[in-house]
DNA sequence: GAGTTTGAAACT
DNA sequence: CAGTTTCAAACTC
């Protein structure tokens, strides 16, 4: 009775998740995973084609031809040529251009946006929540990418444009393929469409992107289309109709939340380009505005109008226009004036900044809508620890939230199963990195990785990959060289997603067949039936990933779709368990050698954060937590007949596995053992490494690639991090408490967490007990877990590993 | 592949 | 805080 009981508890819990999850995505209306369809932008891109013609007929448009110094060269429009080879190669499924007309697709987009079920989109790439059609899930995602990525919808669009004929390729590439984002060329690469379409995704993901585009647009990112000067100019006037109609838009909607979303990322990036177009928005007279305006009634721009619901008053006119121009002024600040990048790449550059503009609201509107949510996230996620100090940093966040480790039904975010991870991880290391590397992190030092890093991924790509896991996000960041692999991942990873929807329905199967073939990689994931995936039984959850194509869970709420309530569920157990998500394996500074020192790396050194409590097992088998991460049973065992291999908690074994080999109980486990501890060693030389150039990171520790000499079954999984935001760089070096993507219980841990790695708080001062105590849940001893382990405090110092559980400590800051 | 064992996590 | 239940992984057959 009482399971029925709490089960039907659960079930109650569940459907009220299910129903928030629910009532987010569709939040608005429609579009709503199953549901809605193609939401929000099928717009009729006919539709909006038509007008840009029109427009260029119009009086209005000869004015301003007249005006601008450029010849006027017919809008031919990018956009055809964009949507011709997009479309070219777009598969049948996408029939319906979203990226044909920029403005068209700006039309839908606000509709779009203002639906609440957007955010949902965003935050999955378009994944929708359970929904089963891969294909069209994916379909749709790549539409929604496409989206942002077109420039109407992008944020970023101008630099997007610029990057456009770059991008075309890529997007063509990642619609058909599906995710090509991984390749790691393009972080390096200033322009690579690539990059843009995976900027374009992360933007589509978060309003984050923004800054990350305009980066690369100033990257210099040449444009290597023709650039019409003359239709730019055309343009840039359309764009600013486009703008002031936004603005009215702003005006009325009033969302202030827009004006900062706004603000904040696009100046930066802006000023940057500000340089190149700085006079554009200076040059705009009343006059001119006015023209727009006019303009606006007639051309195109009228249609936004439309679509904006404020008609344009032609009797109002002043009005509208003091409007217009109070929003300017008031966007003046935000760059919105800077604008128009003026860059010979940008072909396109006057939508950019129209878009650009338009973007930024459209993500503000989204994020009023989705709101609520996101607020609350952010609030939750990045309240202990500092927020960027930009509104899109927090976006950002949130969206890498958002980001989805397990495409599970999203395909799309994640495209990539096997990339999914490795995007995932990318993708925020990419939105990182623009933004944060770029603002916070100009030196980029971090972004070297670890070449053992590096190393771990490769080999995980060969596996099965999918989930690379990219040992550091650093790494990743690297990317050039992890990002290679990823992109061999990508394309597996598209004939993977189709399958991976397919894989819940016969989770074990697909479990054990995972477990066969991918162990050698590892890539485990959890089988979750009742949790939901929301606990700590959930090995996914517990290592604050998202669960990916490959679990076998059985409604999964561990997914970006469900962001809020994993966040909520994360909060929960966090504030029962402030280390619930904290490493599990601690090693010991003491006998950590020194990053260089691999073979010195013992799992001796590492200790359970908790300790095991093995009463049957001997300590010898997974079951125990110490084993299974490799390493020894400590005083914080409460185990009993402990014979751990690696070390026993009377200390006979704790030297090290080493020792514990010729200690081995002659079981026949010994065998397994070795292999153990074998893979161990291997593994943690390989880890070992990375340790040491991953700086404390949790990313790092993350999941690198480092398998532990048990977690030949678990691979290390994708490093979404569930918490997101805190991504694993926006964790520590913004000291973001939210989750960090925690090390997989001990694949993790061991290598990257070093007691260097362990939080200050723990460390050293065992003050922080207190944290401890309530980390340790039951009262299963939790020794001051640095205390014990940490025994060599010399080390310590040097590290910052942030508990990405611990919320937050400021202290934690990364010190990079 | 099904069933059992195990111990962590969750609950009371 | 301790005891019990639940859960999913690990393991066995």
């Amino acid at each position: 009775m009482g399971e029925e009981g709490e089960e039907g508890k659960e079930e109650k819990e569940g459907e009220k998740l299910e129903r928030e999850s629910e009532s987010e995505e569709c939040g608005g209306g429609g579009g709503g995973g199953g549901g809605g369809g193609p939401p929000m932008d099928t717009p009729d891109r006919s539709r909006i084609a038509t007008p840009l013609y029109k427009f260029e007929d119009s009086p209005v448009f000869n004015y301003i031809n007249n005006l601008s110094p450029f010849e006027t060269v017919k809008p031919i429009r990018i956009s055809q040529t964009f949507n011709s080879v997009n479309f070219a190669s777009l598969p049948s499924i996408f029939t319906s251009p979203h990226v044909s007309s920029l403005k068209g697709s700006r039309f839908l987009r606000r509709h779009q946006f203002s639906d609440p079920s957007k955010p949902e989109f965003s935050s999955d790439n378009g994944n929708k929540v359970g929904s089963n059609d891969g294909v069209i899930d994916e379909a749709h995602n790549s539409d929604e990418l496409q989206e942002s990525f077109d420039p109407g919808s992008f944020i970023g669009e101008g630099p997007v444009e610029s990057t456009y004929e770059c991008s075309k390729l890529a997007n063509v590439a990642s619609r058909t393929l599906n995710y090509d984002y991984g390749s790691p060329d393009c972080r390096t690469m200033p322009c690579h469409g690539i990059d843009t379409n995976y900027v374009s995704k992360l933007a589509g993901t978060s309003g984050l992107v923004v800054p990350f585009v305009q980066e690369v647009s100033q990257t210099g990112f040449v444009g290597s289309g023709v650039h019409l000067d003359g239709i730019r100019n055309i343009d840039h006037y359309k764009d600013w109709a486009t703008m002031i109609s936004d603005a009215n838009d702003l005006l009325i909607f009033d969302s202030p939340d827009d004006a900062e979303a706004f603000k904040g990322p696009l100046q930066k990036p802006l000023d940057s380009e500000t340089r190149l177009c700085a006079s554009l928005g200076s040059e705009f007279t009343h006059d001119e505005v006015s023209d727009l305006q006019k303009t606006q009634a007639v051309g195109p721009v009228g249609v936004e109008q439309h679509e904006s619901e404020n008609p344009p008053p032609q009797v109002g006119e002043e009005d509208h226009l003091k409007e217009i121009e109070a929003t300017r002024d008031a966007l003046d600040g935000t760059s919105l004036n800077k604008c128009v990048p003026v860059e010979p790449g940008e072909q396109l550059d006057n939508e950019p900044i129209s878009n650009l503009h338009r973007g930024m609201r459209r993500r503000c509107l989204v994020f009023d809508m989705a709101g609520a949510r996101r607020k609350h996230l952010d609030d939750s996620s990045s309240s202990g620890s500092s927020m960027l100090p930009q509104p899109d940093v927090n976006i950002e966040s949130n969206d890498k939230q958002l980001v989805p480790m397990k495409p599970g039904n999203d395909s799309s975010n994640c495209i990539l199963p096997g990339i999914g991870l490795h995007l995932n991880a990318l993708a925020r290391t990419s939105k990182e990195y623009s933004v944060v590397s770029h603002e916070t992190l100009s030196s980029g030092r971090q972004l070297i990785n670890d070449p053992s890093s590096t190393a771990s991924i490769h080999s995980l790509n060969t596996g099965q990959d999918q989930y690379l896991a990219v040992t550091s996000m650093e790494g990743n960041m690297g990317l050039t060289e992890s990002g290679v692999p990823g992109m061999e991942d990508a394309s597996l990873a598209s004939g993977y997603i189709a399958s991976e929807e397919l894989n819940q329905s016969s989770p074990k199967k697909k479990r054990r067949r995972l477990e066969n073939a991918g162990e050698t990689e590892g890539c485990k994931r959890c089988n979750c039936k009742k949790s939901k995936c929301l606990k700590l039984y959930c090995e996914c959850f517990a290592a604050g990933v998202y669960c990916v194509e490959p679990c076998s869970c059985q409604d999964c709420y561990n997914k970006p779709i469900h962001e809020d309530t994993v966040l909520a569920t994360r909060k929960q157990i966090e504030s029962r368990n402030p280390l619930a998500f904290a490493p599990k394996v601690i090693r010991s500074s003491d006998s950590v050698p020194e990053i260089g020192d691999e073979s010195s790396k013992t799992p001796a050194s590492a200790r359970h954060k908790r300790g095991c409590n093995c009463k049957k097992s001997g300590c010898l088998k997974k079951y125990c937590e110490c084993y299974q991460g490799g390493v020894g049973c400590s005083i914080n065992c409460r185990c009993e007949g402990c014979k751990n291999a690696f070390g026993r908690k009377d200390g006979s074994g704790a030297i090290g596995a080493e020792a514990e080999l010729e200690e081995e109980p002659e079981v026949s486990e010994k065998s397994v053992i070795h292999k153990s501890l074998q893979k161990n060693l291997i593994q943690n030389s390989s880890e070992q490494n990375p340790d040491s150039t991953l700086p404390a990171t949790p990313v790092h520790s993350g999941r690198a690639s480092v398998q532990l000499p048990f977690s030949k079954n678990k691979p290390p999984r994708s490093f979404l991090s569930i918490g997101s935001s805190s991504g694993f760089f926006g964790n520590q070096r913004f000291g973001k408490p939210i989750f960090l993507p925690p090390q997989p219980k001990f694949e993790k841990p061991i290598q990257t967490v070093q007691e260097d790695e362990m939080p200050e708080i723990l460390q050293g001062n065992c003050s922080p007990i207190g944290a401890i105590k309530s980390a340790s849940p039951n009262s299963k001893r939790v020794s001051p877990p640095h205390c014990d382990f940490g025994s060599s405090p010399g080390r310590r110092s040097s590290r910052k590993l942030i508990l990405q559980s611990i919320p937050s400590f400021p202290s934690l800051n990364p010190k990079d």
